[in-house]
DNA sequence: TCTTGACTTGGACTACAGTCCAGGTTGTAC
DNA sequence: GTACAACCTGGACTGTAGTCCAAGTCAAGA
């Protein structure tokens, strides 16, 4: 696959395709004549990085959890763990997302009642 | 109140307090001395521009509800508009990590079977 | 009066995550 | 064999949100 069918695969763009190669998150085989070779495989590994970056985990700690990926299978329990720690920081945000939502609808609540106020 | 004081009420930083006055979102008042005297207001609209914050809001979104503010009761009709608004994301948010979530907890499993596979 | 500590300013610097560009290469279609 | 799109590289640039620093000011206490 080409790094223009991967993008359309992905939905990334090829600019970031190129960027998380450059930081070492993904490893592309190359055909004969330089160009970008992507598998199904590169298709799984890219579609849970952006989960782990949509979930706010930062490039740098996706980078760490890509360096035990590539060491293999050994490494599954401290990959384990890693998701686990963002398990816990996930749950967080859902709660506080919870909590935002609910203090936004209390303000919209005051303003409204505070328009109709106004308008009596 | 001063600027030290300040920063321990809403728990920001004395820098991020001045950025934000920098960049038009909190406007404070000047003691004889020309240093910066905030007022219990202050500490509400703080508290308030922190939760929009918080929830993803741009500060160049809340410098334009703030804009709206300073222009008194007339523009809360505006301001109900943008909460409006911003309720959407937050509630899309909140559906957003609720998904995150349960896509990592099934990846745990997942590892967490792998694991114990491998061990026996 | 002098020290101390909290404050003032503008501007330079940082981190993060890209995005863009020039200049060059490759492969297919005509 | 040439036109063309898609690709390549390194490095410069961008936006967002700060953080830091030098040089100076101000007020209270010893």
């Amino acid at each position: 696959m080409t790094i223009g069918e991967m993008a359309r695969r992905t939905g990334l763009t090829e600019s970031k395709l190129r960027y998380y190669e450059k930081k070492g998150l993904i490893h592309v085989a190359r055909d004969g004549g330089g160009r970008r070779s992507y598998d199904e495989g590169d298709v799984e590994w890219v579609a849970f990085l952006c989960r782990l970056k949509e979930t706010g985990m930062l490039l740098r700690d996706i980078w760490r959890y890509a360096q035990l990926r590539d060491r293999g299978r050994s490494t599954m329990p401290e990959r384990l763990a890693m998701l686990e720690t963002h398990r816990g920081y996930v749950a967080e945000q859902q709660r506080k997302w919870a909590g935002h939502l609910k203090k936004l609808e209390d303000k919209i609540t005051f303003y409204q009642a505070e328009i109709s106020h106004s308008e009596t």
